[in-house]
DNA sequence: CCCACGCATTTACACCGTAAACAAGTCACG
DNA sequence: CGTGACTTGTTTACGGTGTAAATGCGTGGG
């Protein structure tokens, strides 16, 4: 059962192998002994993702825990960066996904793309925490969401470098392909997040009101079917290809720096 | 003083004339009487621009206004829908943003050109409002950020397929231009955020290690001074172009449904 | 005059993050 | 074995938060 659709998200949790999806976070067999800073963030993602953000208490997740609040204090400087330990342990579900690779040993195209499929994966997985990969203060000024570590923007780089682009293109090239990423997965959690998130409206009433009323917007309402559509998966294909050949342009033009000869 | 500067950003809010800075909260000439839903948000705008959002809080709202925190609760339901209101009430700053219309009347591309200017405006204007918009839960499934309003939304289409848009056409394009204003700004307002909002590093150590080692990222050290360039306005206006390139595209053939013959 | 009503305050409560004191292992070493 | 230090989790306590409920308090119409 659940073969291959070949209509099916290639990124949807359920639709693959599932890495990148469980954080390796307990490896010891038994569940209650020993609390550990590894633990509590693996804990916290869980947690999160079956409740909610807003939902995290020190407290609750103590609890989870099968162990006291204050306990959490002695692994973890506060809440706040608890929650900086959160987005750092899901992005680093990173380093485990085998089909994302740190180096362009394939070309950069082919590295993008692996790595924009690995961290929608991601969202995908956790799309109650991905909002905090947008939202949380980067560490350095230039790092930013949602390629959060060094270690990835100076893997971006190098492969970048390496393949030919110029520093002022790879750089570039890192801010397009930033904003494209959070941006498009952003939207895309957002939309998740409602479609199954609240499902509470207990009060039925005979013929059931809408929400707001629709009553002067006709073209959404005539649209509303085309909207709700979910067709996140080739949207982002569509997105990222274009993007490659805006990168695959500008690299074309930064490696004929002066002489007006492309050669066709 | 402060001329216009040609390489001034014209999204800033000190290099304009004021547009979409500004809230009309208390048109009224005092200050302190009667309380008022309007007030209440226009005050807590101010504040979290002031203060950041983590510091708005019903008390602290309710002294800013010189009132007791309770009082707010009888113009706002509690404060998750005061949050709602603020963003409501920031992308209504639109409406009044004279460079902003809601029809095409001069053309599709420039309809969303000023759009988009309109928004990041309010998103440079109201930076830590902004990820606001992002963050919370849209009313309706496809009303999504940033475009959050039915009213947007409702003429965002209207305007595409009035200028030959298909139905599919304008909502795919909806879709991209939202992602790609939503990538931008966050990405945008998180940087702004960071380059002046934490200037407290007052252990003013003899040489001052950065706050990570940044010992094993070589061409994340030496890009430094491109990474933290701010080409901000540069990037936006490309990106945008780029966009409305690509919707020209789809535009044109979707003009030609069914025809097997670009001819050439 | 008075009283009802709209508006703001006061009071109260459960819950939050977290500082500080405390207890209960666990382990090295004499 | 005793004993002290160290690790780990608990208890207690405090100030702050969102908000329900009761309380005051002008102010205008009968």
């Amino acid at each position: 059962m659940t073969e291959p659709d070949p209509t099916a998200d290639p990124d949807s949790p359920e639709g693959r192998g599932g890495a990148a999806a469980a954080i390796p976070a307990a490896p010891r067999g038994a569940g209650r002994a020993g609390l550990d800073r590894r633990r509590i963030l693996g804990a916290a993602i869980e947690f999160i993702d079956e409740h909610g953000l807003d939902a995290l208490t020190m407290r609750r997740l103590g609890a989870h825990l099968g162990v006291e609040a204050m306990a959490l204090y002695r692994y973890v400087p506060g809440r706040e960066q608890l929650l900086d330990g959160v987005v750092e342990a899901v992005i680093d579900e990173l380093y485990g996904d085998p089909d994302v690779h740190l180096s362009a040993s394939r070309g950069w195209q082919d590295y993008l793309q692996r790595l924009a499929h690995g961290v929608r994966r991601i969202a995908l997985a956790h799309p109650e925490v991905f909002p905090l990969v947008a939202t949380r203060p980067p560490a350095a000024p230039w790092v930013r969401p949602p390629l959060r570590s060094l270690r990835w923007v100076e893997s971006f780089l190098d492969a970048l470098i390496d393949s030919g682009f110029t520093q002022e293109a790879a750089v570039s090239a890192y801010r397009a392909y930033s904003s494209f990423l959070l941006g498009h997965l952003l939207l895309e959690v957002s939309q998740k997040g409602v479609k199954i998130g609240t499902e509470d409206h207990p009060d039925g009433g005979p013929d059931a009101a809408q929400s707001t009323d629709l009553g002067g917007y006709p073209t959404v309402v005539r649209l509303a079917p085309l909207l709700s559509l979910d067709e996140s998966a080739a949207e982002f294909e569509e997105a990222l290809e274009n993007l490659l050949g805006r990168l695959e342009v500008v690299l074309r033009e930064s490696r004929t720096p002066r002489r007006g000869d492309p050669r066709s």
